[in-house]
DNA sequence: CCTATACTGAACCACATGGTTCAGCATTAT
DNA sequence: ATAATGCTGAACCATGTGGTTCAGTATAGG
């Protein structure tokens, strides 16, 4: 077993790379709901949608609980604050980068405007 | 092949659930590089390398541009503003369900009723 | 007790992922 | 002209993913 340590963003992301666990992420977020009542919803069976149930756990993103023969599904604790704290991390460098060029630009401009009204004398 | 139609969300937050590929973008966010800059600062093949840079450019996070024999990866126009986007409202839900203001989850069911029957006609 | 319901686990499938090696090919440097 | 550099593509490998079916087990209800 190869087993590499899964990063806490390697799993959340991960989760959430899937349409149909962001959907359910989203459904839970308004109620919660039972595998049976997750799979209807998303067309496909118990087994699948366990399985997109379990991968959700793993991340931390959702809770379960079966009572009776029933296992109800909640949201976590863990909320995606870290990833959001991430992603905004790196549109700030992002915009950063991309407003440096803007800078580039705008210097070689006021050059240009230096070198003509320099050139005009 | 079955080829399912890859969502903007599921290739980008699959990018995202690596932590090389998130590396890659944080590296390209200080400064353009090479695919061997990269290989040998994240300790792999060039081959492995070009695979990960691949993927960050299906997501639309990075472009590239051969010149030579060296292919330059610079950082897309593309950022992660609906990433963030959805994460945020997201957030919005989860907390509004944890602070047990269930008001709010109520106004947003309604706001999304809204804008749904208002986008299927 | 009997049946329907809700889940669970194993096994299977096709394809994706994250890596590698090896054999090129084009470009640059000597 | 030769050699080194930088990338590329194919092939391979182990493991993961997103689904399925089928055969259970446990619980709830009549």
């Amino acid at each position: 077993m190869v087993q590499h340590y899964q990063g806490q963003f390697d799993s959340s992301f991960g989760a959430l790379s899937d349409a149909t666990r962001r959907g359910v992420l989203e459904q839970l977020a308004r109620e919660d709901a039972s595998i049976t009542a997750l799979a209807a919803r998303f067309q496909m069976t118990l087994t699948g949608m366990k399985k997109h149930v379990g991968v959700l756990e793993q991340a931390g993103l959702v809770t379960t609980e079966k009572v009776g023969r029933v296992r109800t599904c909640k949201l976590g604790v863990r909320g995606l604050d870290e990833e959001a704290a991430w992603i905004e991390r790196y549109r700030q460098l992002w915009s950063a980068r991309f407003d440096g060029l803007d800078a580039v630009v705008e210097e070689l401009k006021r050059k240009e405007r230096k070198a003509r009204s320099t050139n005009e004398k």
